[in-house]
DNA sequence: CGAATTTCAGCGTGACTGAGATTC
DNA sequence: CGAATCTCAGTCACGCTGAAATTC
């Protein structure tokens, strides 16, 4: 397979290929973009994580896992946060009791509920995993604080007006 | 399932924590927003494609089969500009062909090789399919022009950085 | 010969639907 | 009772590895 990168930007080639055929491409410049990299980062921070056997998608729970006061939350809440669905979050949780990183706890105040409560094991775990995260600075390369903070604003309008979270204006849809 | 949003921006919240346990989270915040955005793009692009039978990445084949001049290209090529991997895009031609949107052709010139070619139906659909992107602007919605440009060229610099593509170069063929 | 192209089998992951059991 | 929570079975898509066949 050698290298299979091109001698131009498929990027900028398929926007002007748009702009030829279809008209303005700023949007499908951005959208590709947006694909592009979310594929990238995924791939270098999957890579990053590897050595723990941990995938990004489990990392999150483990951090949200920690960020929490007693290292342990209901599984509908990992959910509602992670914003994943409720059957992912079952089988995530099912991966890292495999893994020794969790376990599954009642929950005492409401019995529906069952707890996923970070182990010793998954409390090293995730430290050691997020040194390896912020080594790499969440994989994001080539831009300085600045300009990291304004593409998060940026991103942070396009998900307000998708309806992604309420309030900070009154933006619904 | 009512409604899963929160009633704060979960992102947001994310990276307060963050910074409380870890330090700063500007890359932090960026790297999720992406993967949050792309996630909210694809959702939106795959509900617009579905009533033509069609996921974003098989849309993205008949695209760039359409703006080839004969209509028809090597999977290898495609692979190259698509940026997915050979198997992968052995597996979507699968796809359509079975949907009789291309179908496979030998390629005279170098018999290794199969060209994928848009059928007239293929070719029809990918137009009504367009217009039903290009009417939700491509899921980008709550930034201008000027800034999604802007955030273009800043994803553009990651991906330069990723070395994703040669040199900031002007593109050639 | 090595290299490129495509295909296939198989694995891992994750998103989802639909259903059921339990509990509030 | 309806609603919420979790689990399970099953489907689908997708990205990858490794291997094979063919052709350059």
């Amino acid at each position: 397979m050698s290298d299979p990168r091109l001698p131009f930007d498929p990027i900028d080639r398929a926007g002007d290929l748009w702009e030829r055929h279809f008209g303005d491409a700023t949007a499908m410049r951005l959208a590709t973009s947006v694909m592009r990299v979310q594929q990238l980062m995924i791939a270098a921070l999957d890579a990053a994580l590897k050595p723990f056997g941990l995938t990004f998608s489990r990392y999150e729970v483990l951090v949200l896992l920690l960020f929490s006061k007693s290292g342990s939350l209901p599984l509908s809440k990992i959910g509602e946060r992670l914003m994943v669905h409720p059957t992912s979050v079952t089988s995530a949780i099912d991966r890292l009791e495999a893994q020794g990183f969790v376990e599954r706890v009642p929950d005492e105040d409401d019995r529906r509920r069952t707890l996923a409560r970070l182990t010793p094991e998954g409390r090293a775990t995730v430290r050691k995993a997020t040194k390896a995260v912020t080594a790499i600075d969440f994989a994001i390369t080539g831009l300085d604080d600045a300009q990291q903070a304004d593409a998060y604003g940026l991103l942070r309008q396009v998900r307000q007006a998708s309806g992604d979270f309420p309030d900070p204006a009154p933006a619904d849809q």
